[in-house]
DNA sequence: TACATTATGAAATAAAATTTCATTTTTTCT
DNA sequence: AGAAAAAATGAAATTTTATTTCATAATGTA
């Protein structure tokens, strides 16, 4: 439980008095863990009380107990928040933003997502008969990752990027059959339609999509990946690096089941590669 | 720096008295946190003064920034790490293995990464006649990747996961092309050759790999992409996440170099996939 | 053993946090 | 709009907590 996440998601719970608190500590709250409540009070030009009904607000007893809480936050590393670029920053300013936001949305997908809806999948893609992956776009890229993923496993496996390859094979699935269909908006006309006719002809309807979305009412399994993309430079950029560590859990759920002897196989998959290596020295 | 350690470092530096202090801290830091000074020296059967003392000579202001820097400690047992899934995890628990894991390894790249070369490929990017992204395997899906993000900036752009397509792109390639080659390894022999005739053939080579690679050696500019894969599993993970990290840092450092004009232009892009998506309500 | 050094705690002081309560501001209801 | 009720706020008093001072005790040293 984060307390700086806390007090943002209050903020329009608190008086006006309290939210000038709330600004203070937003600002610099490693100030503020070295400050008394008398200098914190008048940072903020209130009075000593208010900055204590504020702590009490926030579910602590108190000032000493509020700092405590404040300092546990900030010693769980920097809070990874998404920090929008600006136009003069400089390479190493874009560069750390664009981590840190994306470090932030990987924290973000990862508490949207639900570990029974990931068991399911689990469960239904062990036991299909052939997997599809579908997306565009962006989300293309990982329809594409996955089939590289699941292709090591041996199992029939398929991606497509086409709408019309993606209309065809929807129509040609049948029951044990597994499709799984990405998009980060969930609105992608042509791709909520694919899952439909996925699911009329009785295949398993995995969606990657964000919750409440019209894909994921088509869906027989949502792995709900809510992200806040940052539209601000009109590309995708968060939402499809958390879907690829979402099929990394996939992947990962599926070689689990299927137990050690089945990950030896992977190992001379990988040991294939080599040849077309140069040795490493080291 | 864990406060916890230094106690146990400095032991026995201590009075028999102050080490009393530092045995009750040691054993249940938790609850001395939420303990006031009186609470601690009688738990301790010392006086108030001593604990004080205590708290001075491990570096600390007084017992109350003692708390801060014990409870920062506390806190910091949950740092991103590179935690390996086992064999028995719950779907709960692997799922956060492997978003902890990545966060980590998003972070160790992004040290792995200068300032300057990023400059420099953004440089070389916008003055580019035409770009060509290679990767294959893992690294592919970021080729497909960079493709699609600076496909929207309307320069001549290609991407090819394919060796022979590779090869022939690089021996073609001139003065005033940009060739980007990505590859985790930086061992795949076929890539750095293609690096190596890229290079030949008067192109600028920019490296998506890790440092002091043989592919590395073939590059005019190196973005050294340093993760620590996690090949329990034989499958790539981190390192392409990484690397669409970087993707997103140099098609951001691409549109800011571009300036603020060019940017109506994305959003006409961005607009114009409008029509084929269902509406929001909200 | 006598002296110096260090360690310790009782009591006094200082600092910080909390409570109480009167005043001001805002909201709600005629 | 205006009165009554409710909520918010801060000054001052009180309480709690931490620190300093200083006298005494323990420990080491010649």
């Amino acid at each position: 439980m984060n307390i700086l996440e806390k007090i943002t998601n209050e903020l329009d719970m608190l008086s006006k008095s309290e939210r000038k608190v709330a600004e203070v500590i937003l600002a610099s709250p490693n100030t503020v863990i070295h400050s008394s409540i008398a200098a914190l009070a008048k940072q903020a030009n209130i009075s000593e009380p208010t900055v204590n009904r504020f702590c009490r607000r926030l579910d602590t007893k108190g000032y000493p107990d509020f700092k405590l809480h404040l300092a546990q936050s900030l010693a769980n590393g920097t809070p990874y928040v998404n920090r929008h670029v600006d136009e003069n920053d400089t390479a190493d300013e874009y560069t750390s933003k664009i981590f840190e936001s994306t470090m932030a949305s990987l924290e973000l997908a990862r508490k949207s997502l639900d570990a029974n809806d990931i068991n399911r999948s689990v469960d239904v893609l062990t036991q299909a008969n052939k997997i599809s992956f579908f997306g565009l776009g962006a989300s293309a890229i990982v329809a594409h990752d996955a089939q590289n993923k699941f292709f090591r496993f041996n199992v029939p496996v398929v991606y497509f990027d086409d709408i019309l390859m993606q209309r065809m094979s929807a129509i040609n699935s049948r029951q044990g059959d597994v499709v799984v269909v990405i998009s980060h908006t969930g609105r992608t006309k042509s791709l909520v339609e694919v899952a439909s006719l996925a699911k009329e002809n009785d295949a398993t309807v995995i969606g990657i999509t964000t919750t409440d979305t019209p894909l994921a009412k088509e869906c027989s399994i949502v792995l709900s990946v809510d992200v806040s993309e940052d539209t601000d430079l009109y590309m995708p950029m968060s939402s499809r690096i958390a879907q690829l560590a979402l099929i990394d859990v996939l992947a990962t759920g599926f070689t689990l089941r299927r137990g050690s002897k089945f990950r030896d196989n992977l190992k001379k998959v990988k040991d294939s590669l080599r040849s077309s290596r140069f040795e490493r020295k080291d």
